[in-house]
DNA sequence: ATTATATTGTGAACGTTTTCACATAAAGGT
DNA sequence: ACCTTTATGTGAAAACGTTCACAATATAAT
């Protein structure tokens, strides 16, 4: 499921960090710019924890494989953790995104004020619909597809977000991938094919969905785990 | 983070059934569906794992929890196993889904044609903003959110999707759990809290940009994996 | 009927992730 | 200065999830 991530290592241990830890880095940003907002100046592993449902070993043992942050009897420095995580994660930057597809979903994303706030700046946009391309979505030029790989490169753009129909989704991957693009989030149903050094994630809505429903419909066989 | 799935059990062997397990059963599901289309009869886990990036054997033990589907030799029947599959999900019938917050990405959920297939039918809107009340979306009224228990109740909503602003998004998810529903998708990007028996899937796609940021960033620190 | 081939279903082995538990250390009170 | 409290950082243990490997069993060919 996860193929390509397997390769990713930390630069402090050499230590492979588990898809979980990082999704977990994203759950303490959130968190420590939130308790900034508060006004706290320092964390405990357990709030953290709190905040975001998890164990406060988890949280500490998350943090250790990229450093020591945190004060024996204190806790973390809110300010300066929530300025490390960034940097790890990568957002302590901007990033160029185009987003492909400018339909119901494309157009809900552009403009997402969320986005721009942790770094990742929609710039570009692209569709084949000839009524589209040309018109302007919240300052934006919609660009004809066909130009895609001139544009990306023009733009220098590091990020896609695909939106097109789950039937184009494929061709419209492959020529992302020929622009030199190297990370995708795509929204269509349908597993792509990208070479392994292309880091693809998807957003699939309806498998969460189907996991609510599988909840509701399997809870009643029985109440407790018994092996 | 997940709390409440501990304890879903499977009715057949009283093994609990891991989140992973269940999230694979959807694309198992998705991929089922396009065999079916395609005219196959039967699959076997090894085209079944090719098509979804998994190994034959993760397939084969996930289906194995459920029961024994396949014939040894040949494999698993598609159209069979695709409605084994429904029925183990949930899917083999149609929920009553309620939408909250008819904004950008709200808008873009109603009429989604694909979660209708799936058997998720948004068939009630609500908001606060009094120039939506009362609008027409893809031919459902929106109805106020003051009415929201005993509309919910009319219509006997199962599941309810969250679209509104992070800041109100506890105050609302209080109400819909006072309701008595007892399934929430969420897309507001924060922790909500609800009671034990309700279950809670959030969509965090900053959380996806943020995963494709830290594979760039760190993918350079060192090439493979050194332990 | 026999053999070759394909492929499931599953315990056991293996690898990974989470949790435990405690040594370590800072802060605050007396 | 000393004690108490708080809370980190981390090896080790436990829990969990994945992959292996093979017996079981079906089909098809001869
Ligand atoms: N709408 C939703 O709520 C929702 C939810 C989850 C996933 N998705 C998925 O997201 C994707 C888009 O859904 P949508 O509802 O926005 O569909 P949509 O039809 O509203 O939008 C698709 C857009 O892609 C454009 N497009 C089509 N072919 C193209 C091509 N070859 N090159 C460039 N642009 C092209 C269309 O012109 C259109 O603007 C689909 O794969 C859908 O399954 C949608
Ligand atoms: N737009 C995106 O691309 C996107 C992506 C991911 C997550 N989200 C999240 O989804 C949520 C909605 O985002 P959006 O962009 O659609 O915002 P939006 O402002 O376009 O829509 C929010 C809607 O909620 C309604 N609302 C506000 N308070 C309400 C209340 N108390 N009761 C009922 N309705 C109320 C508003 O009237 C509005 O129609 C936010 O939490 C956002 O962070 C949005």
């Amino acid at each position: 499921m996860n193929d390509r991530i397997d390769e990713i290592t930390n630069n402090l241990s050499r230590k492979r960090i588990s898809e979980s830890t990082i999704r977990r880095l994203s759950l303490y940003y959130r968190a420590l710019s939130l308790l900034e907002k508060e006004g706290y100046e320092t964390v405990s592993s357990k709030e953290l924890a709190k905040r975001e449902k998890l164990t406060p070993a988890q949280v500490r043992k998350d943090l250790s494989f990229f450093g020591s942050f945190g004060t024996r009897g204190l806790g973390y420095p809110v300010a300066e953790l929530r300025r490390q995580l960034a940097a790890i994660l990568g957002i302590d930057r901007q990033w160029q995104v185009a987003l492909i597809g400018v339909g119901n979903i494309g157009s809900a994303l552009v403009g997402y004020k969320e986005f721009v706030r942790q770094g990742f700046q929609i710039v570009k946009l692209f569709d084949n619909d000839q009524r589209k391309i040309g018109s302007n979505h919240k300052g934006i030029v919609v660009s004809d597809i066909a130009d895609l790989e001139s544009e990306l490169k023009a733009d220098s753009i590091e990020m896609v977000v695909i939106a097109v129909p789950a039937t184009v989704a494929q061709y419209i991957v492959d020529d992302v991938v020929n622009a030199g693009i190297k990370a995708i989030l795509n929204f269509a149903p349908v597993n792509l094919r990208v070479p392994s050094d292309v880091y693809l994630r998807n957003e699939n809505m309806s498998m969460e969905l189907e996991y609510l429903s599988f909840a509701i419909v399997n809870q009643h066989a029985q109440k407790r785990v018994r092996t």
